[in-house]
DNA sequence: TGGGACCATATGGGCGTCAATGGGAACGAC
DNA sequence: GTCGTTCCCATTGACGCCCATATGGTCCCA
């Protein structure tokens, strides 16, 4: 059975918001009221694929992979392969009383986020980028897919 | 009869911890507490098949392997190479009473490991890894096939 | 329509608890 | 005896939980 969300359950726009000094920032709004909107408590954080960044969603996401993985011989490479990412790459999280998250090494790392997040919408999940790194992949990504636009 | 397991008894995510000089490593307190919650106290190590990273896990993770073996003939070259991999390279460990555990010559030969462990969730279990040897493997498992998007 | 009360969000920081780590001492094998 | 292992306790630094403040916006009403 297939759940529908409202508009406002998806993930839009994008907002960039401040590591305080021990560490943490703060969810947009809109992104956490979409959470609660699905019932998501646990965060699932997932290290992207292409992209120097996080994606972050509900356990639902998580479950996407793994039956990815199972559609698999579960001893193949490819599913030690598959796993090492979605397994040893993803980490579950939760919010603190006021909405925010810690950015562990875990994030920093993988980002190069430091003092600043940028929270990107992805409709059914959001990421985290450091802001500079987002503004660019996003010019390459207008250069690239869009360039019939008109000017 | 199949157990469930809620979302945190998972092994998710990875995290590097410094071997001490007596060659003892803690085991990060999230998969202590999912090995709690499966009731695992024997812990059973073997060499992964295709990585350099040893496999932690309950006895069942034994059986799973036993099964694979099973499953192929028994004499091909394949059951060879695993049965040797499981039973020759396998052994049992326990955690000492703050969870940590000594890292044998068995692991360090295998993995490289020598200051540094990183621990790596692999859902049903975790591994060991040199720090460096995971960020290539992760790093070159992005580059393979799998697609950005689940299905 | 301008002013002000009110509210939500983002942010800062105190403090207790627990995890990670280090090291001493007892114990056992050889 | 020596070496290696296990048990126990100490330290410290990180994180979770709590409350306080700032900032900007909205709504209401005179």
């Amino acid at each position: 059975m297939e759940r529908v969300f409202g508009v406002m359950s998806r993930f839009l726009s994008n907002a960039t918001n401040r590591v305080d000094a021990k560490g943490r920032v703060s969810v947009p709004a809109g992104f956490r009221s979409a959470l609660s909107e699905r019932g998501v408590q646990e965060l699932y954080c997932l290290q992207d694929f292409i992209f120097p960044a996080i994606s972050v969603g509900g356990p639902d996401l998580l479950d996407r992979y793994e039956r990815q993985i199972a559609s698999v011989d579960p001893f193949s490479p490819e599913a030690n392969r598959m796993s090492l990412l979605v397994h040893g790459g993803g980490v579950f999280m939760r919010l603190d009383a006021e909405g925010r998250l810690m950015v562990t090494d875990f994030i920093r790392d993988f980002t190069g986020i430091s003092s600043e997040v940028t929270f990107v919408g992805r409709s059914d999940h959001f990421q985290l980028w450091q802001p500079q790194a987002f503004s660019e992949a996003q010019a390459a990504a207008r250069q690239g897919r869009m360039s019939s636009r008109p000017a």
